[in-house]
DNA sequence: CCAGTTATTATTCAATTGAATAACAAGGCG
DNA sequence: CGCCTTGTTATTCAATTGAATAATAACTGG
């Protein structure tokens, strides 16, 4: 007996890939981990279960992939402000430190996701690979940044400030985003470019306007 | 015909409460959340699967009142360093700041555990309430030493310094904690208390060295 | 020391999960 | 147009999960 079967179109592998990777995304956004289940996730992609297989050899192959993609982008999201920065060192440290506390860096769903990604870092070291190297390519980043002001502090002093500057924005990411209400929209902006500045021992508040979107 | 049964005491309210609770913590911080099933948790605790519901009206109840005892536990380590310290308010502040940025506070296994827990944060309103009063209660107990400081800030810039402090130990609380092997010994806590002087435009670092515990 | 309460165990259930396999059809190539 | 590869669906499986119920033994109070 003949069963009538879903009508489908054959798709190109880097489409079906991407459909699969942001289905698991918006999953675990939404619901945790426990919400990403091979069906779910296939139900959300527009396909059956059997699939993801067809695609990852295993479901952990999967949430690995899109682990990779969120952190890239977030990376790139904060990254992405310099393209249109002015060339003041100061004014370029500030927008990058506001764009990182602003949406969509700072973002309820962005956390659970990285959150929820969390659990899996110590058990698997390719995903503490990824981690690793997402966290100290951002501060490597801002440490670029820093070194590059006029007042930029002495060698020694480099590292532990690149440091002490992430933390901040981490901080205030956290804070943001776990708590979207218990901040005036701008606070957190304006909280860690001073503060970064006050590690610093410059005030950037002045460039801050400067690098302000237009559109505000 | 009469199976033999396990042997068996029965044990207080209290205590049992207590057990399946440490083992609930136990098994999140080993495996994440998904480690944590009822059958495991009562295995840990020593008991079998029934129990919990015994104690517990659901598995929800039974993390959740993990969840809370975690949180009201770390703030109350960073907080217990208190007690033993100086008079001097400077030099209290630096306590606090470095009790926030060592073991049992900084640890990976809590940073697995917190992470677990957050996402559970936007789905169930009592574990947000949980959330906040928990980073509410820390903010507010930092805030409460900054303005005890002979160079207190004035009265508008209390907040956002407290809340820019909260952010740094925060951050590196994370970093320390996800990253063990990315810092040397001591380097937070150096991080962190000359941060949290430079946002405050006081000069801590002086401070730390007494507030050490004389065992280092 | 006995009877009643209840803490605890043992068993069962329906639902869900990740994975494997088998069947099929869409599209490319001749 | 017709074959053949393989992307895709449909079905099945064993394992696990949270929860419910029934059975039993450990204490307690008289």
């Amino acid at each position: 007996m003949a069963v009538d079967r879903k009508t489908y179109r054959r798709e190109a592998e880097d489409k079906r890939r991407q459909a699969l990777i942001a289905a698991t995304l918006a999953l675990v956004a939404e619901g945790g981990a426990r919400a990403a289940t091979v069906r779910a996730i296939a139900d959300r992609a527009g396909v059956t279960a059997g699939l993801i297989r067809h695609y990852f050899t295993t479901k952990e192959d999967l949430v690995m992939a899109a682990y990779r993609q969120l952190m890239t982008g977030m990376t790139e999201d904060s990254a992405a402000v310099l393209t249109y920065a002015p060339k003041d060192p100061n004014a370029r440290l500030a927008a990058f430190v506001a764009a990182s506390l602003r949406p969509p860096v700072v973002d309820s769903r962005a956390v659970v996701l990285w959150a929820s990604f969390l659990q899996d870092i110590r058990r698997n070291p390719a995903m503490l690979a990824i981690h690793e190297q997402t966290y100290l390519g951002f501060r490597d980043h801002l440490q670029g940044l820093i070194a590059a002001l006029p007042s930029a502090p002495q060698p020694d002093d480099l590292r532990p400030m690149a440091i002490a500057c992430n933390a901040v924005i981490d901080g205030l990411w956290l804070e943001g985003s776990t708590l979207p209400d218990a901040f005036a929209k701008g606070e957190l902006v304006r909280i860690g470019v001073r503060s970064v500045g006050a590690i610093l021992g410059v005030d950037l508040t002045y460039y801050l306007i400067l690098s302000e979107p237009p559109s505000l």
